[in-house]
RNA sequence: GCGAGAAUGGCGGAAUUGGUAGACGCGCUAGACUUAGGAUCUAGUACCGAGAGGUGUCGGGGUUCGAGUCCCCGUUUUCGCACCA
């Protein structure tokens, strides 16, 4: 008979649904375990196969967990707030709250077929008010400790559209994926958190992690720390200095030329008239660039002098200023000293506009007239540098650092790449920012009280050139809170970002209405034991979280430094080599397997395709080889049925007395257990089932055991299938005789140590390095009993004859090499 | 462009610290069973070769008694790059 899924795994949900077996008691911590995937947006195009891969096998992970007694809180909500519900809206003039609510209770009903753990009475939208109520406090007290403030920052600008784009609306190209003008650059007044403040702590706290090393690495790279020296060069006549930062002061008698970011507020200021029309034509031309393009090294490099001249403040030298799109306004103070000899980037500019390339640092072997054909960016002697000339590059570092700070000229200065979090956005769908603008008193928060600033349903976001709150009469007037006056409301709301950095607090007690979060409850649980989830994260939100979760703790909200101890990322999967996504329509829709062939299938198909890291293209091709597995486990306890009634296992054997079939499946059931406990814990899915398929080929002898190693076998078959085929488990598990629920009464079993050791082994004898034969011997034989043997052996000793033998090497119930000569 | 991964049969993938390459599964081949089925069971399946044997882990070098694994050079490919989440 066929595993009636159908039947079987919606009758083991409504039964841990009845029984409230994934309510987790938040109130018991003493083996608790928060395991945790990324929550999910809840798009039109509902679940697909890559949200299953993220969240089956890690429920799986948390499963398991919960066999071997932990206390397992595995919640899921949704990212309710986002772009995409918007732009659907402006399209077919659906509200964004109507579409996400009906997406999320799609989503909803797709969740619990999967069977996961989920505590739904956790369920969590950032969407509600209730939730987006804590974005808002947040933001209040970022903002009373300086941590949220306002500056102007560049934003992709559609002119046609007359709106804000996002990144990946703009298209390759540079235009507007909606009307394909090209999209500009403007300059906008944007919130921004400090998260610059917490920099060093960013950096060091990864050290504290279990995460994979390279996220840990991206997120080091995207901080970017650098350790420098700022330079001032004073504009020749003109009161101006040109702060520049460099790496490389010891370079600093190299520059020939120095160059502000077209952005730069000093480029207009510097300008002199004949070059005012070429400065101004060129700042309009990089406009359309981005950033990506702009710093690119193969793109021919471009820019214009501004007429302005520099004085280089260590030997007085006049050098022109330059302003040109490989400099970012971003990065340091947004000028740079061109050094072409020691800069790959200074040298193509100055071969391509003939500034002159001077010769600061001579390379080991080399000459000093020999002239220079690319820039050596390495370190070196440093020659024509005045009194500084024969140092090394590290002494001259720290020596022309030291003679710019005595004489006023500069200072050393830590750089990061990291810049402070842009968190306003110019739309509707999102936290609206709680500050009130007045005409009197400025800026002015509003009152912790008076929170939730609802977002108010009626609105036009068709754009129309300001942030769509600004339209709603009724939302935009506001007054003062500090004089009373007629004031407006802040129009943006927040980056969806802000949401999901501190969720995983909220998860633990989501109505809670007196604060953020219940910290007597969220100092047991926090951190996350384990978050799963893309590595598309590994420097934003997994950033902005770490940022949040310290300033929370500096507010006394949490007593840990860190949001996520451990991490995972699950692989993606494609689909014809493309992310799924609707637009592409390559979404691959899991309801066809789950009613095809069960939930339990298609979630071992899941991790069995290949390492949870790694992802892959999508295909179906091997799920009969998981059906399979699941059809041959139901007919294998359907043929023992009820035998776990009249016969008890004991929970060892004595091997000696054992036949040799029930010694091998004996030593093969705790094999699995031990080899499935390594997996598991790991994230290797695929080869902790590959393990349980050959544990039940093995079983196809397991008629010839006693009963009692019959019992012994299936009733460890059952609980290992559990984490893994939950409903199938359940259902084994009582056909076996048993009339408890596995995760109701939570059993694991342990090994059996001493079954692991097999009596004799084959070892590997090679000639040279080559295989020749293997040879058996008893376990952990020594060397001169399995010379024996090798010497004996024929397949070896024809490689033998007539050489000299210079060489053995042995390792022990491993390999045998004999080098001859 | 910059940064970070990956590459093993026809396919997905296995392979503790370097120690018998191809576990497990798909597919394929042959056979068994059968009121015939896209079911199940048994055997085989890296490549070349009749065999002995030889060759094989993206390409090219290197270290080593021994390299899929370590080092150098290159190719292809996936992901991220700050307003998608």
């Amino acid at each position: 008979m066929r595993y009636p899924f159908a039947e079987i795994e919606p009758k083991w949900r409504k039964f841990w649904d009845n029984n409230k077996i994934h309510q987790t008691d938040l109130s018991k911590t003493d083996d608790k375990l928060y395991t945790l995937v990324m929550f999910i947006y809840p798009s039109g195009a509902k679940l697909h196969c890559g949200h299953w891969y993220n969240y089956a096998p890690t429920d799986t992970w948390a499963r398991y967990k919960k066999l071997n007694g932990y206390n397992v809180f595995e919640p899921m909500g949704y990212d309710a707030f986002g772009l995409p519900a918007e732009n659907y809206a402006i399209k077919t003039g659906i509200h964004p709250y109507d579409s996400t609510m009906t997406n999320i209770n799609d989503i909803r009903a797709q969740l619990k077929s999967i069977g996961c753990m989920y505590d739904w009475d956790a369920e969590l939208m950032t969407c509600k008010p209730e939730y987006y109520k804590w974005n808002q406090w947040l933001f209040l007290q970022l903002y009373k400790k300086g941590l949220a403030y306002r500056k102007n920052a560049p934003v992709n600008w559609c002119p046609s559209c007359n709106t804000v784009l996002a990144n990946e609306q703009v298209q390759s190209d540079g235009s507007c994926e909606r009307c394909g003008s090209i999209v500009i650059q403007k300059a906008l007044t944007q919130w921004f958190f400090k998260i610059t403040d917490y920099v060093e702590e960013l950096l060091s706290g990864l050290d504290t992690i279990t995460w994979p090393e390279k996220t840990k690495l991206m997120q080091r790279n995207w901080i970017g720390k650098s350790i420098g020296t700022e330079v001032k060069f004073k504009v020749d006549g003109s009161g101006e200095d040109i702060t520049v930062f460099t790496t490389r002061p010891d370079t600093l008698f190299g520059v020939t030329y120095v160059v502000l970011a077209p952005e730069h507020t000093l480029v207009d200021k510097l300008t002199t008239g004949e070059f005012k029309d070429s400065v101004a034509k060129y700042k309009e031309e990089i406009k359309s660039l981005s950033e990506i393009e702009r710093t690119s090294t193969v793109k021919e490099k471009t820019g214009v002098p501004t007429g302005a001249v520099a004085i280089n403040p260590v030997n007085g030298e006049k050098v022109p200023i330059w302003t040109a799109d490989y400099v970012l306004s971003t990065y340091g103070t947004g000028c740079v000293m061109a050094v072409p000899g020691h800069d790959e980037r200074d040298f193509q500019f100055a071969k391509k506009f003939n500034l002159p390339i001077r010769k600061v640092i001579l390379k080991a072997g080399t000459n000093e007239n020999d002239e220079l054909t690319e820039a050596f960016t390495e370190s070196g002697t440093m020659v024509n540098s005045g009194s500084f000339t024969g140092m090394f590059s590290e002494e001259g570092i720290d020596k022309i650092s030291l003679y710019l700070e005595e004489n006023n000229l500069g200072k050393r200065k830590t750089n990061y790449r990291l810049r402070d979090w842009l968190i306003s956005r110019q739309r509707y769908w999102g936290t609206p920012i709680p500050i009130i603008h007045c005409p009197d008193c400025g800026e002015v928060p509003v009152e912790e009280d008076n929170l939730p600033v609802e977002l108010p349903y009626d609105v036009e976001f068709k754009p129309s050139g300001d942030s769509p709150l600004s339209s709603n009469e009724k939302f935009i007037n506001a007054k003062c809170p500090k004089c009373g006056a007629d004031a407006k409301r802040d129009p943006d709301t927040m980056d969806t970002f802000v949401d999901s950095s501190w969720y995983y607090f909220r998860y633990l007690n989501p109505r809670f209405s007196e604060d953020i979060f219940d910290k007597s409850r969220t100092d047991k649980w926090v951190p996350v034991d384990m978050y799963v989830g893309g590595a598309e994260h590994a420097t934003m939100h997994l950033l902005y979280a770490r940022f949040i979760h310290k300033f929370l703790r500096d507010l006394g909200y949490t007593a840990s430094d860190e949001p996520f101890k451990h991490l995972v990322h699950q692989g993606t999967i494609t689909n014809q080599g493309a992310k799924m996504s609707k637009s592409k329509g390559n979404v691959v829709n899991p309801d066809d397997f789950t009613i095809n062939y069960g939930a339990d299938v298609f979630r071992l198909y899941l991790m069995f395709m290949g390492p949870y890291e790694l992802g892959g293209d999508w295909s179906d091709k091997g799920i009969s080889g998981t059906d399979r597995f699941v059809q041959r486990s139901y007919e294998l306890f359907n043929k023992f049925s009820g035998l776990g009634k009249d016969v008890k296992a004991k929970s060892e054997y004595e091997i000696a007395p054992l036949s040799a079939v029930e010694k091998s499946i004996y030593r093969k059931v705790n094999q699995t257990i031990r080899k499935f406990d390594e997996e598991v814990e790991h994230f290797r899915f695929n080869t902790a089932i590959a393990g349980m398929m050959e544990l039940i080929n093995e079983l196809k002898n397991l008629d010839q055991c006693s009963k009692e190693i019959q019992v012994y076998t299936l009733e460890r078959f059952a609980v290992l299938l559990a984490p893994v085929a939950p409903h199938l488990a359940e259902e084994c598990w009582q056909i076996l005789g048993n009339d408890t629920s596995l995760f109701q009464k939570p059993v694991w079993f342990t090994v059996d140590e001493k079954a692991l050791i097999a009596d004799s082994i084959n070892i590997a004898v090679q000639v040279n390095g080559k295989l020749r034969d293997t040879v058996e011997a008893a376990t952990d034989s020594d060397q001169a009993v399995v010379k024996e043997l090798v010497m004996q052996n024929e397949k070896v000793t024809k490689y033998l004859d007539g050489k000299q033998i210079v060489k053995e090497i042995f390792v022990k119930n491993k390999i045998y090499n004999i080098v001859v000569r």
